[in-house]
DNA sequence: CGCGAGATTGAGGCAATTCAACATCGGTGG
DNA sequence: CCACCGATGTTGAATTGCCTCAATCTCGCG
């Protein structure tokens, strides 16, 4: 059997969870399976609410955030593609899945996926991969929250979006150059600082001349070493 | 084939992931492998060291922590019985597992478990479970560095250990009485703190009546909801 | 043009850190 | 036995980094 025409090409065959299925189950997987885009702001799992379907995000950026009951809110997971995002099996814990720009995605029921696990061990061990990617990076940012000043956090964010963005980055260039996925209040949230804060320490960084900022949202790493020593990292 | 004497009886048999392996699987594993006690502060897997061997942990409290280049640290984990030490998989993540307290471990060579994960669908899945698992409580915790008081994380840190040590606690009683596994300074590294906050907020608590605290070891929970809601769960 | 959302910048306050002194306890040896 | 020591913990005073509150700026949009 074939591989699905839409698979062919698409960057979750490859890096993402779909790589590890046989070209009839991604005919399988297909007949239930639909792209399409999310606006920005846009909830992919409900907090408490029913979780009915999963989804590879094709691209666009995915925050999770967790909510205390006076509103104080973190980010605790930023997924880029081709991740994974929704929670096999059940889950105790509650994170709310929403799109932090607009994102593509390639959705499956629930079930579909579920019987599919079920049957792959290859796929079960590419979650387990995705999933154990994912805790390292809760704790390198658990180390970013705990022990490190505003400046350090800030460095620290640009550049993880930075390396995201451009995975050959960390190699010194001339200047790295990308949107920023989220506003000043969800770096916060992320950074566990004010948005204030946020504000003023990218100015610093702008002052200094580690990244030029053409509009708020903008940037460019001009010296990506820096940047990194300025992170602890 | 009969399951081993040694794991009869064992935790990590029913709970931990041996649950997931075969008579057969768990007499191939017990060939190789070895119980015994280590003292506080061993190393269990080196940061950067090669790491020559698994465990299973059979009681005692065994640490995670990260550490930047000027000394400062961080505990981004806290494993407790039954669960499984140790990195399935290469990992890029450098974390350093210590032993917090004297502990019981069952120990394998890396070599052997490798085998076994590849063979064993189940054992993988334990491990996805297990990972999943400590994923959730590394989100909850990135929660409570980055968006709560030195009071609501101490707070925090209590109801984390009581809940752990009897699991029943949240139903409130009349007294939860532990052992802290953790000094003053590494519950500060747990929680991004200083050790002189954590100090003072423990006084807090025990000045409102919250604790009682016969030697600064030894902590009794008089009052686990007002622990909680302090906690901001 | 006026409006509102998002961002920047400043001033003042407070929570947590830093620095420092003191208390407690177990071990060790005169 | 008790004096001494180091490790661990507690408490106080001063400092500071970040937050809070508030004013101002920019930009897209009806």
């Amino acid at each position: 059997m074939e591989v699905p025409a839409v698979c062919q090409a698409c960057e979750a065959r490859h890096r993402g969870v779909c790589g590890a299925l046989k070209p009839e189950e991604l005919a399988y997987l297909n007949r239930f399976s639909s792209r399409r885009t999310v606006e920005t702001g846009a909830e992919l799992a409900g907090d408490s609410a029913e979780i009915t379907a999963y989804c590879n995000l094709l691209s666009g950026v995915v925050k999770l955030t967790k909510t205390l009951h006076d509103g104080r809110q973190q980010i605790v997971g930023l997924q880029f593609a081709p991740d994974f995002v929704g929670r096999p099996l059940g889950s105790q814990s509650t994170v709310d899945a929403q799109t932090a720009t607009r994102v593509s995605i390639c959705s499956f029921p629930k079930s579909a996926i579920d019987r599919m696990i079920d049957r792959s061990p290859q796929l079960r061990e590419r979650l387990l991969d995705q999933t154990l990617k994912e805790l390292d990076e809760a704790r390198e940012w658990m180390m970013t929250l705990g022990r490190k000043m505003a400046d350090e956090k800030v460095a620290s964010f640009l550049y993880l979006i930075a390396t995201h963005f451009d995975p050959e980055a960390p190699g010194a260039e001339d200047g790295i150059c990308f949107d920023l996925p989220l506003s000043r209040g969800e770096i916060a949230d992320f950074l566990g600082l004010t948005l204030e804060t946020v504000s003023r320490q990218l100015s610093k960084l702008r002052k200094d001349g580690v990244i030029l900022m053409e509009a708020p949202r903008s940037v460019t790493v001009t010296d990506i070493k820096q940047l990194r020593c300025r992170a602890c990292i």
